[in-house]
RNA sequence: GGCGCCAUAGCCAAGUGGUAAGGCAGAGGUCUGCAAAACCUCCACCACCAGUUCAAAUCUGGUUGGCGCCUCCA
């Protein structure tokens, strides 16, 4: 598989550091409000990639942290006067709700912040050892951005020119406008933990080194996040962690492309922000993924009602080709067998294109093709329509899609609406037929007239 | 100022040298008692200009327009 790497700006082969494992981090949420739908873009594209991988063959670790410790939850925390911690669970269980209705897989591990408080020290305590860190009066501790040399080398950024841009906050104490902080002196009314160099709390950068080392090691192979994540916070975590291991940090990064809304760029500071929540509940959680999915993860997608409402459409085509599928397979009774070929084929299609660096636009279109397929099929085998539903569910499985098809069984009093009907029709009754069709619409659910007879589906 | 990205049909979106995938919407048709679903057909001079090439949406240069990072942010 061809990953595009932004360390070198160019598609590489995935070659696992270490046998058949390939371990995977993800900067995840911090927890002090509803995801936005901009947050739900990696979540979405990084569990297609990690449901690929192990569909390719691979054993995957995948690590994703939640940060429970930051000015943000600490301001919400001041103002609902409630504590860190109690924000904090509040917004998992919140993240856990839309993670799950967009069937984003739990990862291998969720650490948090607060629980790797040791392995953060450790880190920050090496690193003063060596000389890439330094203490301030005030309890803060700062990395000396320009001892590391390689600093800049993924974000791609020159060095003095970074410079120019940074600022210096009243009250710091840095040494260079570049240097940033690994831990801060605590303040009142701020969680704390006890440190060499005082009470204080873990930096904006330092959790994500300190825990990916933990779980997947000193070097592993990929790091995830958003494209506004590679400077600073990604290019401080190659900081800290190669000058404190001495080793390479992430072989592959990955940054997937802003959710953009009317072309700009989505985010809580411009305040032009939609919650997963308040969009699925208007169109479900799936349309969500599925436009996540629908753009190559590296372009930026533009949301819109009537982008988001396209989506719900498409999905359903995908739906209905499902159900009619079961209906064929139950009502089978060709002997051909042509549709096993173009399954096998729309399947090497799918492959190729999450080969080529994730291309999740490109493996949609096979299974449309698949899809369309398997609606002009005529006279096939039980058993070749079954192996049609198993690559269906094989590829739209990778995507992570069409996982909520209702398998209620009819009731029987819906069966025997329909049986009467039928009767009606057969008698040339069409007004009786259609007022039982219209009746049985009311109860949830869709009669449709085929060659084989009344099909009955859940709406 | 430094670094970078993008421009393909009404909307979304693949395609990085060989003559434009796929989805949504729309039009016409087949099937149906009517529907639904499905199938078939139709719908793009690939922002503009110049260049390289037998051949360019794809490569090069330029122009215009849009966006991002350099500051918390997926």
């Amino acid at each position: 598989m061809q990953i595009y790497n932004t360390l070198s700006r160019k598609k590489e082969e995935l070659v696992p550091l270490e046998g058949n494992t390939v371990r995977i981090y993800a900067c995840g949420p911090t927890v002090y409000n509803y995801i936005h739908i901009g947050n739900a873009r990696p979540l979405c594209v990084f569990d297609t990639l990690r449901r690929y991988l192990e569909y390719a063959g691979y054993e995957v670790k995948f690590v994703q942290n939640f940060t429970d410790v930051d000015d943000k939850l600490i301001k919400k925390a001041n103002e609902e006067g409630i504590t860190v911690p109690e924000v904090a669970e509040r917004y998992i269980a919140e993240y856990w709700k839309d993670a799950d209705g967009m069937n984003v897989r739990r990862a291998t591990v969720h650490p948090r912040a607060t629980e790797n408080i040791d392995g953060i020290l450790d880190i920050i305590k090496t690193l003063v050892d060596k000389g890439y860190a330094y203490a301030t009066e005030n309890g803060d501790v700062y990395f000396r951005a320009r001892k590391f040399k390689e600093y800049g080398k993924l974000s791609h950024q020159p060095i003095d020119d970074l410079e120019s841009g940074a600022r210096i906050s009243v009250g710091e104490e840095k040494e260079d406008p570049l240097d940033f902080a690994l831990w801060k002196g605590a303040k009142p009314g701020e969680p704390m933990w006890d440190s060499p160099w005082g009470k204080g709390r873990p930096g904006w950068h330092i959790e994500c080194s300190a825990m990916s080392r933990r779980y997947l090691g000193d070097t592993f192979d990929i790091h995830c996040g958003g494209q506004d994540l590679i400077f600073p916070h990604h290019e401080n975590e190659i900081a800290q962690s190669e000058c404190c291991t001495g080793k390479p940090f992430a072989h592959f990064w990955m940054h997937n492309g802003y959710l953009n809304i009317d072309n700009r760029k989505m985010s809580k500071s411009l305040g032009n922000f939609f919650t997963v929540r308040e969009i699925s509940e208007k169109y479900g959680y799936e349309a969500i993924r599925y436009l996540m999915l629908s753009a190559q993860y590296r372009s930026p997608i533009n949301f819109s009602q009537e982008v988001i409402e396209s989506c719900v459409s498409s999905l359903e085509r995908m739906y209905t080709c499902r159900d009619n599928l079961d209906f064929a397979i139950a009502n089978a009774q060709g002997d051909a067998d042509d549709l096993r070929v173009l399954c096998d084929q729309r399947r090497t299609e799918f492959r190729l294109a999450m080969d080529d660096d994730l291309n999740t636009a490109d493996a949609i279109s096979a299974v449309f093709e698949l899809v369309r397929d398997i609606n002009s099929a005529k006279e096939q085998s039980r058993r070749t329509l079954e192996y049609a539903a198993s690559v269906f569910d094989e590829l739209t499985g990778v995507l992570g899609l069409v996982y909520n098809r209702k398998k209620s069984d009819v009731p029987q009093d819906i069966v025997d609406m329909a049986n009467e009907r039928a009767a009606a029709r057969k008698a040339k009754d069409f007004a009786r037929a259609d007022a039982l069709r219209d009746a049985i619409a009311q109860r949830g659910y869709l009669l449709e007239d085929t060659a084989e007879g009344p099909k009955i589906t859940k709406k």
